[in-house]
RNA sequence: GCGCCCUUAGCUCAGUUGGUAGAGCAGCUCAUUUACACUGAGAAGGUCGGGGGUUCAAGUCCCUCAGGGCGCACCA
């Protein structure tokens, strides 16, 4: 491009003038340079920060799943806590922040096992472990370098040297180790219980890992036999040849003369044995005031049969067939059996009603599949149990102290009370899966020679002959509820360690607070006995224009390098901070980064005239001979800086951003530097100088405060300011 | 059923100790070899969802109604 001639006489570009600031500023062309100066810099590594970085800050990466590639969600994520470590890094913080990335095991392994089954047909019983296992760790490794190579551009000034994964050696040592500690202290058991059985991903999952949708179900009336005394209702019929039991309520009148009594019935061709309890879970308003107890196939009846020493009868099998025995329904799909139960209660002239009513179905978060409760033998975490050692709270209560006393911070608050209403609903966690990606539970059986069943848990298998380890793996937050520490270094008691823990800040999606933000404050509640971050920022979720989720099905999805290429990373940043408060949703459109796109070539130009209109000054950083106009010009700013910074130590980063955007384009840009033009021709040598000093102070200190906010150009332009003492931004310090 | 959030300019949203309503985008009028068209200047645009209360003063605090979004639980 040919540079184009001001009117003056003035040789233009001044000599001073870079060739690169003679167009327009080209973010494809600039980035990836400047992230791999930092690299090279060392500075990311808290080891390597000049003496004046002492006090600890650290932060961890919520870890990506390695199940494909980073959304416009993501990058908010990581432009925020960008935001807060590049700020700290600047204060004068020794600062950390750890990447990594999550093994996802349901989600990972049912991706691969997706793909391989269109690809080649092939289940994974068809593979063995061992094949399924390689397969997906291929896919993994994949994955995680796509996901690193999208974290980079968006600028993360992580530590990569400290790199985690929730599966790597030294993660699963912590899981190891955590497990051994919960089950010698009691609070890890196997048990016969009731869970929530995915039938299409083969393994169990927990409550946090279902979706209800809504649906129509319809509610059957009947009597299991003429004989019968009581009617009951249902949705489902083909679990009634389940049924050990009726429930009704103590004191109803109508059927407190059944309590007590037992009956053997013919019902759908099976052979069942009821006995009427009474329970005060019942409401005698509800349907006909009994209920059929399937202690199999019902969280709620399985509670009721506990406490009525009722048997319980498994009807159902892992694949969502009938596994009775009778002509009638063996080996028939629960579906298909649910008609024929119909039918044949119709044809006994046994139904007495059936109505439409609303019903939610459970549906697996990841496979889809319908959630089939089952009883099962699973290791489960109590977390009502009382333990010793941690002043005889039990988990639940280490949870709730931690925000109740241990003082953290929840931002935005609210989400405080959404905390507390989560873990005043939580039951024992299942954390067992029937998969294959994960840590294997670290516990091995066998049975002696004398017969007697022997049991083994332990962090490396045991010594001697004949065990073979629990086939099952745990659930994944397991290990990720560890990560503040695991990352660490724990259980060694490493420097990093000692230095660091707890983190400063957790900085996630609101979405995900039952999964983990909880999960960690009770890991490392328990085991540490100290809370896991001080302060929790939620951010929201990233929607498309229309308000819309991103989705696949909808096809909205827009691809955060995608944008950062067209409009350089600084662009996305802004974009997706501006306007957007803790714990609120945000709307993203190309549009929007477009925009900020602009403000970067803003900068650019800013500095262009600046460096043009100072051939030959440099910043004094201790000048202070100002015109009357000049010192007027600099105390407003200096009272800005001094706000912006109470906002940045109040977590308001959108209003940040949104006010250095003002200030540069608007009163910069727009009044200053036009008002400059006139002293400049027309003023007192001592005006110049002073005009000339303030052009250099305001773009320096704009630089730096704007640093953690659009930090590629930022230190693009930082390498050609006329600055004596100058050390790359990433380190200097945040502008007061 | 329990709980959370939202409702401010056409659109997207700021507005945290209560003190004369803000920004961006879009639209309108104008400027144009300018540091920058990835531009500038200007004007226009709001009974802050409805109602009530506290107060000298309410977008902001309290109550209530309406609409929208969401989480959890229940779902015989």
């Amino acid at each position: 491009m040919e540079p184009k001639k001001p009117p003056s006489q003035q040789p233009y570009p001044p000599a001073n003038i870079p060739a690169k600031f003679l167009k327009p500023y080209d973010p494809a062309s600039t980035e990836d340079g400047i992230y791999k100066a930092w690299i090279d810099s060392g500075y990311f590594n808290p080891d390597n920060l000049p003496a004046r970085h002492k006090e600890p800050f650290s932060i961890v990466l919520p870890p990506p799943n390695v199940t494909g590639i980073l959304h416009m969600g993501s990058a908010f994520m990581i432009a925020i806590e960008d935001i807060m470590v590049r700020y700290k890094r600047m204060r004068g913080f020794k600062t950390l922040w750890i990447p990594g990335t999550d093994h996802a095991a349901i989600a990972t392994q049912s991706k691969v096992e997706g793909d391989i089954y269109k690809k080649e047909g092939k289940r994974r019983q068809d593979l063995g472990r061992e094949e399924l296992v390689r397969r997906i760790e291929a896919f993994a490794k994949e994955s995680h370098d796509s996901i690193v190579n999208q974290i980079r551009k968006v600028g993360a000034s992580v530590d990569w040297s400290r790199e985690a994964y929730t599966l790597d050696e030294k993660r699963s040592l912590a899981v190891r180790t955590v497990f051994k500690m919960m089950n010698d202290e009691g609070l890890i058991y196997r048990g016969y219980r009731v869970v929530n059985w995915d039938p299409k991903g083969q393994t169990t999952i927990s409550d946090d890992e279902i979706v209800y949708t809504e649906g129509k179900g319809k509610l059957y009336t009947f009597k299991y036999s003429k004989d019968f005394p009581i009617s009951i209702a249902t949705t489902r019929p083909e679990t009634k040849v389940g049924d050990t039991g009726v429930a009704v309520h103590p004191d109803d009148p109508r059927y407190q003369q059944y309590i007590g009594k037992e009956f053997d019935i013919e019902f759908a061709g099976e052979k069942i044995h009821i006995k009427v309890v009474g329970d005060n879970e019942v409401n005698p308003e509800f349907g006909t005031g009994a209920v059929g107890v399937t202690p199999a196939h019902s969280h709620v009846d399985y509670e009721i049969s506990q406490r009525h020493g009722l048997p319980i009868v498994p009807v159902i099998n892992e694949y969502a067939k009938m596994s009775v025995t009778g002509p009638m329904l063996a080996g028939k799909k629960t579906t298909d059996a649910r008609e024929t139960v119909v039918a044949w209660l119709k044809d006994q002239g046994l139904l007495e009603k059936e109505e439409e009513i609303p019903q939610n179905m459970s549906t697996a978060e990841r496979t889809g599949g319908i959630v089939e409760p089952l009883p099962k033998l699973q290791w489960f975490v109590n977390v009502n149990k009382k333990i010793p050692s941690r002043g005889n709270r039990s988990l639940k209560e280490l949870m709730l102290d931690a925000v109740t006393k241990d003082g953290i911070k929840i931002i935005p608050e609210n989400f405080e009370r959404v905390y507390m209403h989560w873990i005043s609903n939580l039951r024992d966690w299942c954390i067992s899966r029937q998969i294959w990606f994960g840590h294997r539970v670290p516990v091995w059986y066998r049975t002696d020679a004398s017969g007697k069943d022997e049991l083994y848990c332990g962090v490396t298998p045991p010594s001697g002959e004949g065990w073979t380890q629990d086939e099952d793996t745990l659930d994944t937050w397991f290990s990720s509820g560890l990560w503040t520490f695991s990352t660490l270094g724990w259980p060694e008691e490493t420097a990093d360690f000692k230095t660091f823990h707890p983190t400063a800040v957790l900085e996630t999606g609101y979405d995900i607070l039952p999964f983990w933000v909880a999960r960690m404050i009770l890991m490392s509640q328990y085991v540490l006995g100290t809370v896991p971050f001080k302060t929790v920022y939620f951010h929201g979720i990233v929607r498309d224009e229309k308000g819309r989720k991103i989705s696949k099905s909808l096809g909205n999805n827009i691809d955060p390098v995608d944008m950062a290429m067209k409009y350089g990373a600084d662009a996305v940043r802004m974009g997706l901070i501006v306007g957007t408060g803790p714990g609120s949703d945000s709307k993203i459109s190309e549009n929007k980064i477009k925009g900020y796109k602009n403000f970067a070539n803003k900068i650019w130009n800013i500095t262009r005239f600046v460096l043009s209109s100072t051939e030959g000054v440099s910043l004094d950083r201790g000048f202070t001979e100002w015109s009357a106009d000049d010192a007027k010009i600099m105390s407003n700013f200096s009272a800005l800086l001094v706000e912006v910074t109470k906002e940045m130590d109040e977590f308001k980063y959108h209003i940040v951003a949104e006010k250095l955007y003002g200030y540069v384009w608007r009163e910069f840009a727009d009044v200053i530097l036009e008002a400059s033009k006139k002293v400049l021709a027309e003023g007192s040598d001592a005006d110049k100088i002073s005009r000339k000093q303030l052009l250099l102070h305001i773009l320096e200190k704009s630089l730096r405060a704007l640093h953690p906010f659009a930090p590629f150009v930022t230190e693009e332009i930082w390498k050609d300011m006329p600055i004596a003492d100058k050390k790359p931004l990433i380190i200097e310090e945040w502008p007061r």
